[in-house]
DNA sequence: CCAATATGTAACGCTATGGTTACGCATTAT
DNA sequence: ATAATGCGTAACCATAGCGTTACATATTGG
């Protein structure tokens, strides 16, 4: 049962993203498989951290492990992140909108100010607080 | 700096959607603005819990806060999902070569376990353990 | 067979999370 | 004014996470 096209449900991988030490091992081992303690040697935490983190990516199918002697060969799985993928596709329209609409009301602004500076206000406007 | 184009981190969005009710709160709101008690009610949580993940949603710019009388409205801001987009950017032509490489690889190994050769056992193999 | 190497797991410890209830504060309705 | 409505925050709790230090197990080298 190898390449069953499975459809990951995006929880898992979302989970598994939300922590940087996991994406940085996913980014490394893009540039190809590597064996887990070379994979630890790159982070300054400790092995058996990032053992659990490999743990969970294997839990999740970000990872696939092959075992070689006493190496534990890790190879990057790209599959579960497709899942990741279409979620997000629900939401390109609105950037891409954003990009039009957005853009005619940057250039509404820049026009309304142009001899003004720009500099502040106008929208967020209100408050002190910085975002909150 | 209003709509300055600043660049989101991915680190905040990733955290922020790697829980599945904040995931839902943004599905929600793809749908159009709308005032946190009605966010809630569509929830089978308290209305503080949402109003703590609208907080959390807000600090990631995931959303954007608008008072209206005694109301807030919500708003989605999928700006800083461009950030996640193009992390998983340099992921998509995994899985495009997967589609040829791993499938390469995937024969090689399966020829490899019918064949046998190699002196390795790999035997013990796969496991008996499903994932893990 | 024994030491060294490569890993995973168990047992802890501390902080982060997500949920709950109690409460405080505007805004709107009577 | 007073009550009702809409929300956010504080204080708590229990659990999940992530890191660490032993420790157990399998493989390779002498």
């Amino acid at each position: 049962m190898r390449n069953r096209l499975v459809t990951y449900s995006p929880e898992a991988a979302f989970h598994a993203l939300a922590d940087p030490t996991r994406r940085a091992v996913l980014d490394l081992l893009r540039q190809g498989i590597q064996p887990a303690g070379q994979i630890a040697r790159a982070f300054p935490v400790s092995r058996p951290a990032i053992s659990k983190h490999l743990r969970l990516l294997r839990r999740a199918h970000l990872v696939q492990e092959k075992r070689e002697g006493r190496h534990r060969l890790y190879q990057l799985n790209p599959e579960p992140l497709k899942a990741v993928d279409s979620w997000l596709q629900q939401y390109r329209v609105f950037w891409q909108a954003n990009l039009n609409s957005l853009k005619a009301f940057v250039e509404a602004e820049h026009a309304r100010e142009t001899g003004g500076v720009e500099g502040e206000r106008k929208d967020t406007a209100k408050r002190s607080r910085p975002n909150e």
